[in-house]
DNA sequence: TGCGATTTGTTGCATATGCGACACATGGTG
DNA sequence: CACCATGTGTCGCATATGCAACAAATCGCA
């Protein structure tokens, strides 16, 4: 038990990085393929080419995976990030880090495209959306409210941090109509509004 | 040492087939990018993940590796096949046995177009050459000798061989512009002729 | 030429993984 | 209902692999 939950092994033995690996890029193939639902840790270890056994080693099920998997993409984001971050809203830059979270999406997007939609897992969804909800948090408390109607906090982050999912779905079921940089202007833009970041308009405020 | 040569395992370790895949599969990475000679030992572990003492426990060195694929890949030929060959040849078919040799090149066309041209390896293309004149010699045997003028047979049999490897680098560096079981029959009319294959030749004898 | 840096093989010990077996749950079928 | 097939967790033991260190060879460079 307990995983290594945690504390990060900056150098784990290379048979468990490999192993760990591979499962988690079976895992991500099959969801693809059949849907969450219907993969099995069977399944997953076949694919894998990894005894079935060695995966009770290192994951309680298959939603321990996909757990374990999010802390490991969604690690590290308290911290100077966030000035950056402020910085690159007020200018119109693309975030920092909606961008790279963009980016690592960008590269599995079907496996995304699944995860966020019908096929996908509702678990998946409400960490996904708790996570951007608490990036969103920590950016208002860092930045400060500019309270847009009145409305309470929780109930304008909820609303974005869900919006946020439908930008990445529509960007995913519409095969990346934009680049990643502008997809992250026009959703940090939105929330900004919707959330009710106090950043002090600039003029630049065209498509 | 014997690395378990000639008897084939049926059941080895699953760790053992895993192993050796990806180091396969790094080696051919790695040769297409930076060409067979430039390939080190080191470079194949990094990229498959596997402790350079690990290679060793399984090749003597990328020569060896690059032995052993050879031979699990062209392993076993020698048997009732020839008689589907000949049959298939006969009828304009696309002769199975060579069907499935350029089925497997067609699964790594880039590996095949480096290793049998400028940056590949002598070695490599001597014994891929060396092959197919085995496969050519056996079904000869087989078959019967036409004896199309009178040169040796091995001169006609060296001649094809290294057609054949020919006809496949045009269809490698042209982007494969025709099936596989097309390649099939053109090349096995070409050799048939060539060296000398006893076949009544059929009506149909179009593109 | 000589001198670091890199690659190559090799070895002994530590350990992650494979394997087979087991009990249990689930679900479809007669 | 019984029955079989399949998936889930778990365990003890066997073994393939990782790791660190080493000497030797090779290569680029001053």
């Amino acid at each position: 038990m307990m995983q290594n939950s945690g504390v990060v092994e900056v150098h784990e033995d290379l048979r468990v990085r490999r192993t760990r690996k591979m499962l988690v890029a079976a895992f991500m193939e099959l969801t693809v393929e059949k849907g969450f639902a219907a993969v099995t840790v069977r399944d997953i270890t076949d694919r894998a080419m990894v005894n079935r056994s060695t995966f009770y080693r290192h994951f309680l099920d298959k939603y321990d995976l996909l757990d374990q998997y999010m802390t490991d993409v969604y690690g590290s984001a308290s911290d100077e990030k966030l000035a950056e971050e402020k910085v690159a809203r007020k200018k119109d830059f693309a975030p920092p880090g909606l961008t790279s979270l963009l980016k690592h999406i960008q590269e599995f997007p079907d496996f995304y495209r699944v995860m966020l939609g019908a096929q996908g897992d509702p678990k998946f969804i409400d960490r996904f959306r708790k996570n951007s909800e608490r990036r969103l948090r920590a950016l208002l408390e860092y930045v400060g409210d500019g309270d847009p109607n009145g409305s309470p906090i929780e109930l304008r982050l909820s609303y974005a941090s869900c919006a946020g999912i439908g930008v990445i779905l529509w960007w995913l079921e519409n095969n990346q109509p934009c680049t990643v940089e502008q997809l992250a202007v026009w959703l940090s833009q939105l929330t900004g509004t919707s959330v009710g970041l106090a950043i002090k308009p600039t003029q630049s405020a065209q498509s």
